[in-house]
DNA sequence: GTCTATACTACGATAGAC
DNA sequence: GTCTATCGTAGTATAGAC
């Protein structure tokens, strides 16, 4: 399908240069197709931007739901939702410290940084409702108010965000080309010890 | 001086669109100049691009400086450690919230996603100074091995990151359009007593 | 649906006036 | 040092063949 090869294409050429910087005629090139398909398809550019937008939720939607489990009961037990909150950061930490998700990494974060339609697209997807999800996770094993959890959420998200939002700096401190199995291993282990750490912190004087 | 405006509006270029995405004519054009000045300056759009990163390394280095002791000798008290550590990162946080360091993030971001010659540029200034010495003053902080103390920086610095890297994100999360100094204060105090929860942590079974 | 052809604008580099 | 003029290339959009 010729579909999928020129939205995998868009993401990285929107990811890396913008809906300005980026050109519908190196796309297509790329994905051996015609320049015209885009307007046929996507009405045009800003269409394809947003299509690459939805084509990452996709990609975020199939990547997370396996650690999210949004059908499960709202649990009110401490010890439960630290064992969730284990499990989601978890495997988003695999997912950030592997290269896979490399290609669509710096679309969101230029949406992150200067927001468009797009990131409604992105966030209204499993990536807004990952994070409300994880703020109400930590609400429960905490015993904290809504603010509070919202606020630690951010400061827990971020350790994990750290090996994509920072890559060459932890490779550069950490003296490694690429990130290793052990390397990962080692991180996850220090990140599960520092949630627990900041969650005990919180619950002590609540 | 038309070069300062120049650098500030090619590092906005350069970051939101990439050193290929950008054009040198409407950095031109928005720093009220003629493009071939670019030539005559920098050899062209590349040598710009070097320049830009110089550049961020310099505002880098005057931002940070005042928490960056780098001519006080290196301690070995744990306690001593600690406070730098926590003015380090509070100053930090300080520039990441605000909105001032907005325009050349999206440039280093890309650097960090795909480096050029350019990151070795701005990481050989005062930010790889910066994660070297928090590295190595977290170690002193725990009494934990260097590689330990790598680990925990990474995701000491990730907390901070993140109001910058997934700021959208935050501030739908806290349901705000813009950071005031009581959400920064308050991010901060977590902050604050993340860092104690997470060295008390290390230092205990060492 | 996918392609070619085309119209028009914008790109980086450079030469040369001043 | 800063400008204009120009060259060859590449950009989006659109019309129309098949």
């Amino acid at each position: 399908m010729a579909h999928a090869r020129l939205l995998d294409i868009a993401i990285r050429e929107f990811g890396s240069k913008g809906l300005d910087g980026a050109s519908t005629r190196s796309i297509a090139a790329a994905a051996r197709t015609a320049m015209s398909s885009i307007t046929y398809h996507y009405g045009g550019k800003e269409g394809l931007y947003l299509a690459a937008a939805d084509r990452i939720a996709e990609l975020m939607a199939t990547t997370m739901t396996e650690s999210l489990p949004f059908d499960e009961a709202l649990t009110d037990d401490p010890a439960a939702a630290r064992a969730r909150i284990h499990r989601i950061l978890g495997q988003l930490t695999d997912k950030m410290a592997s290269d896979a998700s490399g290609e669509w990494t710096l679309f969101v974060m230029r949406e992150q940084m200067r927001p468009s339609a797009a990131f409604d697209r992105i966030y209204g997807g499993v990536m807004g409702r990952m994070v409300r999800m994880l703020a109400d996770l930590v609400r429960v094993a905490t015993g904290q108010d809504m603010r509070a959890a919202q606020v630690a959420t951010i400061t827990l998200m971020g350790q994990v965000l750290a090996l994509r939002a920072s890559r060459a700096t932890c490779l550069r401190l950490l003296e490694r080309d690429a990130l290793d199995a052990d390397d990962i291993a080692e991180i996850k282990a220090r990140i599960d010890a520092n949630i627990d750490a900041i969650l005990d912190s919180m619950r002590g004087p609540a």
